[in-house]
Order: structure tokens, then sequence, then C-alpha cells
DNA sequence: CGCATATTGTTGCATCGTGGGACAATTCGC
DNA sequence: GCGAATTGTCCCACGATGCAACAATATGCG
């Protein structure tokens, strides 16, 4: 039950209806394919002469195409519709405070080639050295199919509106438009987007999510996109989901935001590695270890499965006060499910327990304290799904009526 | 940028169109009464002959109606349009540990009679007096209109589909059925819910609230209300919203729930009465002194207001607490607005300082900081209104679509 | 093979929606 | 009294759904 913004509405006109109608058979197709004209007409309950139409403007369209025939125990065999993908291609970019990643890929996010350079945190060097690498891939690789766009993940605060990057501690950049002169290189549109949001996105577009759900990454710092009713929740000033910086310990550990205590404090990786080095290493010290990858998250992580018992003990604390934070996002949201990525996510199996602990012990409900939690590997490169994720949704995202 | 559910969607049938478009009208002559054709038409950017059609059958259906001739400049004078609502009669309920009232009013949530009894807390006991009480109020003062429905707000956890009461601590009640046999002794259809989300939809129907905004309650306990995008986040367990429940500090005061240090233990009434009356009062009993009446937080007020100390500093104290928590609910959903309501509302110029001073502390970005925070006193029962927007609300809310 | 049966996909028509312009009714200014 | 402006209605072209009939195709069985 959702109340019509007055200020912000959205007519139905002649087209509407169909528009509805062709996109819930697009996105049908998407979950079910291969799928058969009959058996669309099936789901929808209409007559299959509705969903032929349909079916035949999306072909048009360019948006599925007709395979071979299927199967079936009598009669006509039918024909089987796919969702076009493998000639639609997609430059998603992720951009890190060590290195920037270019991924060539098809429109189900499949990797057909990729790059990394050097981040360089000067703006118009970091867009030359992104459309230059662009233009490479695409020469390379890019025969197979037509270019629909660059999606551009960004570290720190992004309007996704103008295409500035608001505010970005990690390269130190202040509301830079970084979009448009992007686009203006490669001559590509350019979809720009935050980490957890886009990892969010790449689940669920590209994933396995529901329509309900969290994900949380974990790296330098710690940030929660949230998804509500297949949409993600921005907030008035594009900064929902800050859970990293609410205060679990009064007048507990600096975090980098400057504050005493917030959750980020206990669970990045830059916190991981205060546990594994002693408390008397301050944040931002620790940081820059991180960051001249002197030592790595992942480097502790194969330490403790190699005996390092102060390595285990580090991961276990972080894992003791993730599931801490966890247990605040659950009760403050209730999702249907937990998706949790960044370098942590491959110590799984030693701080799962912890993890359990602290979210029972901090659940108001134990229907609550069930809710899946999903961790994602980083070697699934979910930032750069999640980029491809960006040019790919606006096709097949519901149209905005009433 | 929604994505479909490809389990759960809505096909646009033939008259999808219409009903998207007649339900916008209505909602634009709901919030700009009175208004012409005409101008509905330049809001809407159509011609006026569909509007007439459209408002025509919203006049058919006995959702709005014509007033008087309106004034214009030059040419033929427009007749006014009125969402009709003073004719159309709805019963709220608010059932408390104490008292339950017992409401009858338009469907703008304007009251006409009220009346309120000691909450019995067995079932078929409390259904017998609401259904008598429904009654006399339709007996006397039903002449007026047709009663559309009753709203019902319970304490505790609900579930809105089945009408059950899945949990209530104050009536002591787990997976009761209140709905169906009130709907049976009175021959209306019942609508049930809680109070937080109650107080969010009278906002969001009947008040000032924009389509993204929270409303935390604060007596017994603390609960939160999620609105995002004009729709109430429910959650995968109906139990969003706890943020009562998130842990402020780590082994601090028991809270009623059991655990330690909760929000809820430091900002609700008891906690407020706690702080008051010294800490050596554990919360079961402070929560005793409150419902006996022995003493209420409205009384501390006066007190406060009167000069005494202890009852400022408490008062204060309870709203160091209720901003930290804000800056919490900041933080994690970054609203366009935050509703308070309870009691401590209308100590509002008492605490607000102490609130504010948190809240700066407390949140990341300043732009967040400057977040309205809207008090709402209890004399305007929001509860009530809220339980007559539960009547309404579904006659306005959007088509569900895609 | 010949035929009944079942399934898929297409076509045609009735009905109901928007889109847009012409038209009558009404009022004000000159 | 007349022109101009404004409101509300009417009408018709066109687009979308809803439904049923129809053609195409494959299987099973005598």
């Amino acid at each position: 039950m959702r109340k019509i913004d007055v200020r912000d509405f959205n007519l139905a006109t002649r087209t509407t209806s169909r528009e509805i109608n062709r996109r819930i058979v697009l996105n049908l197709v998407r979950e079910h394919q291969p799928i058969s004209r009959a058996e669309l007409a099936r789901r929808m309950d209409v007559g299959r002469g509705k969903v032929s139409l349909l079916v035949n403007e999306l072909i048009e369209a360019g948006e599925i195409l007709e395979g071979e025939f299927g199967e079936s125990t009598r009669g006509r065999k039918p024909k089987m519709l796919y969702v076009r993908t493998h000639d639609r291609l997609v430059i998603a970019i992720d951009v890190r405070f060590s290195r920037t990643y270019v991924m060539l890929s098809d429109f189900a996010g499949h990797q057909i080639a990729l790059e990394t350079f050097d981040t360089v945190f000067d703006v118009g060097a970091l867009v030359g050295e992104m459309a230059a690498r662009v233009k490479r891939l695409v020469r390379a690789h890019g025969a197979s199919g037509r270019i629909e766009g660059i999606g551009l993940v960004m570290p720190g605060m992004v309007d996704r509106s103008t295409g500035h990057v608001i505010h970005s501690p990690q390269l130190g950049w202040h509301d830079v438009n970084v979009r448009d002169p992007l686009a203006e290189a490669t001559g590509l549109p350019v979809s720009i987007e935050n980490a957890p949001i886009a990892c969010a996105l790449a689940q669920m577009w590209l994933g396995e999510a529901s329509n309900d759900f969290v994900y949380v990454t974990v790296s330098d710092g710690v940030g929660v996109a949230i998804v509500v009713d297949g949409q993600v929740v921005r907030g008035r000033n594009d900064s929902s989901g800050e859970f990293g910086h609410i205060r679990l310990r009064p007048g507990g550990t600096e975090c980098l935001c400057g504050k005493l205590g917030c959750w980020e404090a206990y669970t990045s990786n830059v916190a991981t590695l205060s546990h594994y080095l002693g408390y008397d290493v301050p944040p931002r010290e620790a940081l820059h270890l991180l960051r001249e990858q002197r030592i790595s998250v992942a480097e502790l992580i194969d330490r403790a499965r190699t005996g390092d018992a102060r390595a285990l003990e580090a991961l276990k604390r972080t894992g003791t006060e993730l599931g801490t934070g966890l247990s605040m996002v659950l009760n403050a949201l209730n999702p249907a499910q937990v998706f949790v990525g960044g370098e942590i996510s491959s110590a799984w199996d030693l701080i799962w327990e912890d993890v359990q602990k602290e979210i029972r012990a901090g659940v108001l409900a134990d229907v609550v304290a069930r809710t899946p939690i999903i961790p994602e590997q980083t070697s699934a490169y979910p930032r750069l799904r999640g980029a491809a994720a960006l040019v790919a949704a606006p096709i097949y995202a519901a149209p905005e009526v009433a």
C-alpha cells in the first residue's frame, strides 16, 4: 500500500499498460529462460495471443531472441525464448584506493576481459587512463557486440543524478564530476554508483537476492546498502546505510571518521589489522599499512589457517564485532537476507560461530536471528558485477507508474 | 528503479490505466481541495475531457463531490471539487495497557465522539466491550453517515494479514485473533496495526509527512515505524524498526526484553522514571509504578516546569539518550523527517537542546544532523488518528502494478 | 498410413482506454 | 452588446486488452 506523491506522479498514458506488461514478460524470460510463449501465458494467466504480441515487440526491440525448439510430450514443439545478453556488452569499472579494475562483460555480467592499473588521484589523469583502457578493450574484444554503456563504481559518496563524487576520503575528492568527462572521452553513457549499492544491485539483478535485503561491505570502512521492495533506499542526502558509524561503545576506539566507538572501528579491515597488531596502532597508521600493502586481511587469513593463533584470534574478534553490528541491522530492518562482502568473507568458516553467537544475543526475536547471512567472496568481483548491473538494470526495472 | 518480483507481479489489465489515473485525480483533489476540473487538467497535463470523465466516475463512486462555484478572474466560474469525508465515518480503537479508547471520526480523522474504558485482558471480554461501545457510538452519532470500517491499534506485534496479535507483553497475549471476532460482533470490516505504524500512517495520510520518514514512539517501550517511498517497511517477520533494542552500551541497564543496554532501557517512559527515582529501581518495578499510575511522565514534566530540578534533570537525561538513539536512526536511514510521539514530546522545549547536541555528535554528515525532528503531542491522539487512517488509506493508496 | 488428440502460436473482433480538438456555456472587460 | 477567456462536455481516431476461433505441428494408436 503506497501513497501517491502528488508533487511527482506518473500518469498512465495510452501505452502504459503495454509497457508494464512488456516489462513483466521480459523479466519472466530473464528468470525462467529458456521459456516458451505458451508457458509465459500460463504464468501470466493471459491468452497466448497477447503474449505473442508482447514477445514479438521485445524481439523487435532486441531485448529477447528465439532459440531452438524445445521438448514437449505431445503437440507442437515450442520455440524457446532467451534474453539477449551475449552480444550486448558492458564496461564495468571499479575504482579502488590502490588499483582500478576495468572489465568488459556481457549483459549478464559474464567477464570477457579484465585489466587493472594503479589508481591515480588526479581526475583528468584517471579519466584519461580509464578511457584509454576502455578503447583498448573495445578494440581487442568488442567485435562480438555493441557496447551499451559504462558502469562506474567509485569509493565514497556519489550523487547518481549529477554524476558527481560528492566526498571521497580515499581519493581526497570533493564534489568532482567524473561521469561527464568519462562519457565525453569514450562516447558512451556512464552510470555512477558507490560500492555497497553496486554490490547490492549485482546481487539483485545478477545474483540470488530477494527483493528485501541488505548488503554489508567490509573493507577499509563498513557500508550498508538497503533494498526495500526491490528498490535501493538512498535517503534524503544519499547517505542512508551508515550503520558503520553507529556507536557500539561510548568512548570506544577512535574511528577514521573522528568519532569514538563506531561499529566500523571494530570490524573494518583496518580494525582487523588493529586486532592483530595490538590496539596501540592508531587507525590511521593501520590504514596506511593496509594501503601500502605491508599486510592484508587476506594474508592474515592465510596465517590464521596455517596456525597463527594471534591471527585467528584477531579474525574471531572481528567476527564477534561483525555479529554485533549485524544484529543492529537485523533489529532495524528485519531484511529477508543479509549479504556480507569483503575480504573477511573468505574466512567465514573461521568466524561464523562468533558472528552467529553475537547475532543470537543481540536480536530481539528468534526468527530474526535465523535470517540467512550470506558471505560473498571478493574473488567473485562483486563490485565489478555491480558496475555491470548498473548498465543492465534500467532495461529490466519496472516502469514508474502512479 | 524497482525490480519486478517475478513470483508476485501485477499485470496491467484493460482497466489498469483508468484506475491509476482515477487514483491520481483522487489524491490531487485530496491534497489541493477545493480544486476545479480545469485546474486538475493543468496539474496533470492532460485534456479537460479526460479529467471530466475521471471526476464523474469518482463522483459516481462517492469518493468526491461537487461544491459551490469558485472564483475566476475571467470566464466561466469553475465548480469546485472536494473529497467526500464528512458523511463517511470510521471507528478508531486504541487498546492500551490501562485504558482503551474508542473514537468515532470522519474520513479525515476529525473526532466526532470519544469513549474510553478500562482495558480488560480477556479477549472475549475485550471484544465484547469494544463492540458494545461501537454500537452505542453508532446509535448516538452515526446518523450523519455510513460507517466504513474499524481501525484497531493494538500494543505489541501484530500480523496485519491474519489479524492476529502475535505477541503482546502488555496484554499477555500470544497469537490471538482479535480482528475476526470484532468484525463478527460489529458487522464491520476491521483493520489491525501496531502503534508505531499507525502513528506513521496518520502522519502520512492525515498529517504533514513526506513520503520518506520515520516515526519514533516513546511510551513504555520505544518503537520505530519506517516509511520508504510512501510505503511502510514491515520486514520479513513484521519486526522491522526495533531500534529500541539496539545496544547503546555493552553491559548497560537491563531492558524489559531481558537484554542489557538497549536504547529503550534509557529513553522509554520507564527509563525516564528510573532516571527520576534513581537507578536502584529495576525496570519492572518502574513499569509497575507507571502502570498503576502512581507516577507518570506527564506529572514529571509538570514537576520539572514548576521547579523540581531532579525532574528536569531526569527529562534532560532522557533527551540525551533519545538524541543518541535518533542519531542511530538518522545514520541508518537518512529519512527526510523524523516524528517523535509520546508523553516526552510535551517536554520538547525542555529537552530539545540535549537531543540536538547528541544528534550532532552522533551523526556522520552535517546535512543529516539538520533533518527535521518533529515532536507530536499525545493530546493530538496520534494512535487514534492512525487507527482512522487505517480505514481511509486503502481508498487512496496507489494501485499495485508491475 | 490415417485420424483423433493435444499443444503452440497467430489472427480477428469486441470492448474499453487515452489523445486531442471542436463545441457550448458562462463570465469579465471594454 | 461584443470579443476574449475560461470551464466543462462531446466526439472520433487510435491503441491496448480479452476472448475465441484458427492454422500449424507433433504424438499415439488402430
